[in-house]
DNA sequence: CAACTATACCGTTAAAACACCCTTTTCTTT
DNA sequence: AAAGAAAAGGGTGTTTTAACGGTATAGTTG
C-alpha cells in the first residue's frame, strides 16, 4: 500500500498501438517532474502481461481504447478486477456517450479524448492520483444524463459483436446470417435489440457507431 | 535553391490536431540529427499561413489526414500548387486504398500509417529527402493495382462531400434531399455515382467508406 | 420445481434502398 | 455554333430493411 505525498513520484504504464504517440507521451510525461512512465506496451494483453511480473505496481494505467489482441475495454475490465487500486485514465480518439459511459461505470478515473492539450493531461493526472477521478465537462454531462438506462447491457457478447463487425460492410442481413450460421431471423433479433439499446433506427447509424466507438475497427474482411 | 548534402539539417513542418502527438513527434524528430522542426500547426490552414511567413521554407511536411478547417487533401493540394519543392508525407490513421492513392497521385512523396515504429519514420524521412519518395509495400501495391481508374474523381465536389456526410446518420434519402433542397432522384444519382466511383453496392459500405478515408469525422447533426 | 432470463427463431406488412434506363438543362470546350 | 460533359430530375420494378407482435428451448437461480 502507497501513501500518497504531493511530492512523490506517480508511477505511470501505458498501453497504445501508435509507437510514435506512444514514445512521445513518454518523452511529455517525463518531462513533467511528478511522473514516471515504467511500463509501455503495444496492446492491452501486452500490458497485463507486463503489469504482473512488475514488483512496483504502476499508480495509474493510461489506456487506448482501440489496440489489437485486446481493446481498452476489456484491458480496463481486467485491470480493476485484478488490480482495484490502479487508477486507469482512458485515452482515446473514441470520445462519446458510449464510451464514456461504458468505462467511467466500469471504473475508469478519467476519460479524455487525443485532442487534449498537454497541461489538461497533466492536470488530469495530478487530480487522478490525488483525488481520483478527473472528469470532463462533456463527461460530467454523460453522467448525469445519459440515454444508456441499462448499463450492464453496453457489453456485447460474442454473437453481437461477430454481427455487428459484418454490419460493416456490403452484406446484406441475409448475408450475414449464412456466414453466422444462423437463421436471418436471429440476425432480425439482434439488429432489433441493438437499435433499441442504442437508440437508432438504421443500419447506417450502426455502422457510425461500431466505427465511432471503437467495437470495429478493420473493414470485415470478404469471406 | 537548398543544396542537397548529407549533413545538412531536414527542415520539417507538422500538422496535426492532435497536440500530444504532434508534441511528442517533434520531440523525437528533434532528436533524431538529421531533422529539425521548425513550425507545427494545429491544422492545414495555421500550416499554410505559418509556411507562407517563413523566411526558410521547410524541406518537408508531415501531415495529418483528419483535421478541422483544412484536411490534409486540401493542404496537400495547396502545399503542391504554391510550393511545388517541399515534399509532403502524409501520416495517418487512415491508410487505405482511396487514402493512398489520392494523396500519392496528387504529390506526396510517402504516406504511412500512424502505426508506422520510429525507426521507418526516419528511414523515410531521410528517404524522402535524398531520393523524393519513399513507397511502402502497400503504397506499391496499389500504386500498380488500384480499382481507382479516373484518379480525377477521387475528389469529390461540395454537394457531394454534404451527401456523403449526411449519409452518416439515421437519415433516409429523402430526408437527406429534403435537407439538401433538392429532388430525391438527385440525391439517388448522387449515390449511385458514388457506388460505382467507389465499387460498392450499400449505404453501410458508403459509410464506411466516409470514415476511413476520414471524409467525414463528426457525426452528422441532425439540424 | 417454478420463475426468470437469455438465446434462437418465426410471420406479416410497409417503407426504404437499390438497379436500370432515360430526359432536360446548363455550362464548357472546340 | 456544334459537340460534349456535368448536374438535376425522372419512371419502374425488385430486393432489403425495419417495425410489430409473437413462440420454443435451454440454462440459472431462488
Amino acid at each position: 500500500m502507497v501513501t500518497v505525498s504531493p511530492n512523490k513520484i506517480i508511477r505511470i504504464a501505458i498501453a497504445d498501438d501508435i509507437p510514435i504517440l506512444r514514445k512521445g507521451l513518454i518523452l511529455l510525461l517525463n518531462s513533467y517532474k511528478p511522473c514516471g512512465v515504467d511500463i509501455e506496451a503495444n496492446n492491452g494483453q501486452e500490458l497485463i502481461n507486463k503489469i504482473k511480473l512488475a514488483e512496483n505496481k504502476p499508480d495509474i494505467c493510461i489506456l487506448d481504447i482501440s489496440m489489437p489482441v485486446m481493446d481498452g475495454y476489456e484491458t480496463l475490465s481486467v485491470i480493476k478486477q485484478c488490480w482495484p487500486n490502479i487508477k486507469v485514465v482512458i485515452l482515446s480518439v473514441h470520445y462519446n456517450e458510449y464510451t464514456i459511459i461504458r468505462t467511467v461505470r466500469e471504473g475508469a478515473s478519467c476519460c479524455l479524448p487525443k485532442e487534449v492539450d498537454t497541461d489538461e493531461l497533466f492536470t488530469a493526472i495530478k487530480q487522478v492520483h490525488n483525488k481520483g477521478y478527473y472528469h470532463t465537462e462533456l463527461v460530467k454531462h454523460y453522467l448525469t444524463n445519459s440515454m444508456y438506462e441499462d448499463v450492464r447491457k453496453l457489453k456485447l457478447n460474442k454473437n453481437e459483436q461477430e454481427f455487428l463487425r459484418l454490419c460493416c460492410s456490403d452484406m446484406s442481413y441475409k448475408q450475414i446470417a449464412l456466414q453466422m450460421e444462423l437463421s436471418p431471423r436471429t440476425i432480425d433479433g439482434y439488429r432489433d435489440d441493438l437499435f433499441l439499446k442504442l437508440n437508432i433506427k438504421s443500419r447506417s447509424a450502426l455502422v457510425m457507431f461500431a466505427l465511432q466507438t471503437g467495437l470495429v475497427t478493420s473493414p470485415s474482411e470478404k469471406a
